[in-house]
DNA sequence: CGGCTTGTTGGACGGCCGCGCAACAGCGGT
DNA sequence: ACCGCTGTTGCGCGGCCGTCCAACAAGCCG
């Protein structure tokens, strides 16, 4: 019996709670299997969290919000918005295929049935949808490129991302990475009025 | 006991299943429920198909093709390529809100744990895309649109409609159907080269 | 050293799951 | 009228689920 201080227990149930969600899915992430992988009892989860939905949408934002504080910082290294844009689809692309966007799919369908993960994968959305089109408005008041809408063109882009990004994970080898990362750097070019090009890889 | 015929049977079959999947969602859906909505034994399911995963996917099918029929005889009606798109996104948008688009995210998402599925869906959004590239083939062979790549623009295409249906199924009012439906056909026109507005309902 | 707080156990509860199978019953053909 | 085919039942199997709770034990404090 490993007697842990509440927050580390917390902690390393969340830990655990995500690698289960991984490697099984949102849908069939159980208490018991998240209980086995500490090598503790099923009845000390609940001891910390009231339910298995509000486990769950904890988790899934420890992950989602690493992705999206990795990409902030990234672009915050950039020096002007465009090269900003850059380090953004630069740091999406490297995330498109690994686990972490099958977690995003699973979250969107199952929002409709947990109230928890879906006031979550929500408010993430947006956080995205925010920082891109803060860029967008940067980019446009230093008249680097022409957006009448940086919310909606921000939209726009992440959606079309989102779009790609969801036939590589589900579908496997209908597109390839390349393809939906060159895809979705040239649509931003046009939706922002940019140079073909302008957005390249750095 | 109503006895029927194989072919009605199987039929009645996945018109519950289908029923039941847009009810409570494809990872939930039980062959007791499916029985239960048929006032039938669970057994017989069982007799007809030989897994849940086969019955869903064929159910899936039954109702993603409904939709991909509709807009292709819609499609069928316009006069020239400018005419067939904007049916395009007409039909489109139709479809954006209801229970078809969360079904379409079940089985992206569930498309990992279920083989019949994944080929299900695969295989649909390839029709989706194959349509939507002829169109636009034809209208670059007209002259009425300029596109170097007419498979590619459309995967761009439905991958935004994708996105953004994803944000009205998953997320309710982050955005609105008016926004969906506008922003796509202004991303359309400028993926196209068309004058903004070309695309704008019939 | 003993008591007490509190992290932890382990199983019970009611319920659900996909699947398989022997027995039953409707119906067409003889 | 009866027989056989086959659609259908009803239930059992082994297993899983989220949640709850009384009992246990580890470490801190007096």
């Amino acid at each position: 019996m490993v007697r842990m201080s509440p927050a580390e227990r917390r902690e390393a149930i969340v830990v655990a709670t995500l690698e289960v969600m991984q490697r099984q899915g949102i849908a069939a992430t159980t208490v018991r299997d998240v209980a086995a992988v500490l090598g503790v009892s099923s009845g000390l989860i609940h001891h910390y969290y009231d339910s298995m939905d509000e486990l769950v949408a904890v988790a899934f934002e420890r992950a989602a919000r690493a992705d999206l504080e990795e990409t902030v910082t990234a672009v915050a290294a950039g020096g002007d918005p465009l090269a900003q844009l850059r380090l953004f689809f630069d740091t999406y692309a490297r995330s498109d295929t690994d686990s972490g966007m099958q977690l995003w799919l699973d979250a969107w369908a199952e929002a409709a049935r947990r109230p928890a993960l879906r006031r979550t994968s929500r408010r993430l959305n947006e956080e995205w949808q925010a920082l891109l089109a803060d860029v967008i408005a940067a980019g446009s008041g230093a008249g680097l490129l022409a957006c009448a809408d940086p919310g909606a063109a921000a939209w726009r882009v992440l959606s079309l991302l989102d779009g790609l990004a969801l036939q590589l994970v589900a579908h496997g080898d209908v597109l390839t990475v390349a393809q939906a990362d060159d895809w979705s750097r040239g649509a931003a070019e046009r939706e922002l009025g940019l140079a073909q090009g302008t957005l390249s890889p750095a």
